[in-house]
DNA sequence: CTGAAAGCGCTAACAG
DNA sequence: CTGTTAGCGCTTTCAG
């Protein structure tokens, strides 16, 4: 934003008719003299003209801009689900702004902050970790901004979800490991707060029960932190005495998996057949690790398109708009981390 | 954007003062009497006051927003980068818009015009391999509107830029083929108009000659599409005369390296005694995929970041500036799929 | 079909 | 220290 940048005032003084009338041409108005409109089109290329969406945005009281918050861009699930957002949205006029929490509940508080600062017509949220006080997200409901939560979704808050049936993909995802004879599965999770966590857990813990089998408490865990923590749990349950460790490990998500496959590689653990490894939401690298890791996958791209079309409907019936969840299909990828049946 | 939102009017109503007070104490102007400050703080507090950025950058002429425009957002290398500048940005009062170009030149130009007319302050853009015609982005200059150019850069083009020694880096892996014992090396590559591809293509001819070997023009591989069109083309050299066909490949990225690592898998072509695949960039399933990819890193992240700077630099002192070129460091990762020296 | 005028929410002289 | 005033660039009545 600079200097030199022709406005709809410089056309109409170029041309000597009015603004308004320029205002008119430039967005294809019906009751414009078709030889001004061409006179106004003309001037506008030979000056360069940009609108100038500022000014528009604050006149009209829309911008036209979405706002996205996810914890990390770079992690494949979030990038090629914006992905998706950026296509669909591009396609219905509305530009992205893209925020990342990096798992933090007090950025993604400023994160909220700043979009609303900037107007953004809609919200899509994929929420940290962290993130119990569900106050920030409930305040833009309350100030009519519609919201869609996706994936990493909140149960305190009506709103607009897209997710997977976490539950039944767990649930998938540890009959497979019970059939293919595992008994001692760990479940290595996040936070106690962490709503997709907790459904992930119910699945796992009802298809144990499902098949008679009685959970062990010492073999769920619950990290705090994302990164590092899960790896320090996994060692730990390694170093149990022989009878008390397990013989599966499902993972909350692939980001965690991956690297504890890496972990067992290094100890000279033997995978599938000392222990049994599973993901979920399917990373590109899950797919080439050695062993391949057997994940439930999510269709990220879908998601992100899906949670656009949520917003779209919103926002054209505001009024009388009732929260709807989208749930899209999982599958269980069956590869080399997890025992023949 | 809707109602119920207030404003510093409904503020100075509310508190029997002026709306200029109101935005001198909300900005923490010096000369403003502590209690009315207070008052004023409170009073947005209780209101859920949220200032209008829109509003704001109408007035300031700025908004505090930067473009960035890459070919895929899925792709770790732009997600990676993206995730540094966002980082970087946050830090410095700027929110970040982002659009995909798709690898599509037209619709890369619609981005530039829809950054423009969002009036963002400064443009961070990693063009398209279809862009020849660099027109759209002189525009920007010309309007004095700061641009950085990062990994997919022009010639043509007077602005900062970050890059990694593509030629560098091309001549050390091509190098490192070399000295393998490879001899009929191929170049698999991009459009011939694509900038960085014709840097790696020189770095590996230069390698070539270095060492006194004659290139073979039949090696030598530019595709216009990048999704399919490299297979076909490997498949082709795969299908030569024994005596032409290559015994290493250079890749123009990891994202074409890969499938043909897959390829050449499934045509039981052994990697790398019968033939030595190497990429360019380490994405992450570089390391994963079996066997894993020799490459050529790219810091991602960091080249994110440094755009940044390049363009705080640029925009704190725009009237006399210099383009300058920031080349990062790229590090030769030698791993299976190339022989042992 | 066209123009005049008001105003979106905010900042920044200028004057007190 | 505070208020008045004039816009930023655009859309949108309301008159003609």
């Amino acid at each position: 934003m600079r200097n030199t940048q022709a406005t709809i005032r410089d056309i109409a003084i170029k041309l000597n008719i009015s603004i308004s009338t320029v205002s008119r041409a430039l967005r294809g108005a019906p009751d414009v003299n078709q030889e001004t409109k061409k006179a106004v089109l003309e001037m506008a290329e030979k000056l360069n003209y940009e609108p100038n969406r500022v000014a528009q945005s604050l006149r009209i009281k829309r911008t036209n801009t979405l706002g996205i918050i996810v914890p990390e861009i770079s992690l494949h699930f979030f990038s090629s689900a914006i992905s998706g957002m950026q296509e669909e949205a591009a396609q219905h006029g509305y530009s992205i702004m893209i925020c990342q929490s990096l798992e933090s509940f007090e950025t993604e508080k400023q994160n909220v902050h700043m979009l609303a600062a900037n107007r953004v017509d809609g919200l899509l949220i994929s929420m940290s970790s962290e993130t119990k006080d569900v106050a920030h997200i409930q305040s833009l409901i309350n100030k009519n901004i519609p919201v869609v939560l996706f994936d990493r979704v909140s149960d305190a808050l009506p709103v607009a979800k897209v997710v997977v049936d976490d539950h039944d993909g767990a649930f998938k995802a540890t009959e497979h490991l019970i059939q293919t004879g595992c008994r001692r599965i760990a479940y290595i999770g996040g936070p106690l707060t962490f709503y997709i966590s907790n459904q992930r857990k119910r699945g796992y813990l009802d298809a144990l029960l499902h098949h008679n089998i009685i959970p062990d408490e010492q073999l769920i865990v619950h990290c705090h932190e994302l990164h590092t923590e899960p790896l320090e749990q996994v060692k730990r349950l390694l170093s149990l005495p022989k009878t008390q460790q397990p013989d599966a490990l499902f993972c909350l998500n692939d980001p965690i998996a991956v690297p504890v496959l890496q972990l067992l590689k290094e100890k000279n653990i033997r995978v599938p057949e000392e222990i049994s490894v599973v993901g979920f939401t399917n990373e590109p690298v899950s797919a080439f690790i050695e062993p391949s890791l057997t994940t439930v996958s999510q269709p990220s791209h879908e998601m992100g398109k899906k949670a656009i079309e949520l917003f779209l409907e919103q926002s054209h019936d505001l009024d009388n708009f009732t929260p709807v969840t989208a749930t899209m299909k999982t599958t269980l990828l069956v590869r080399n981390s997890t025992r023949k049946v």
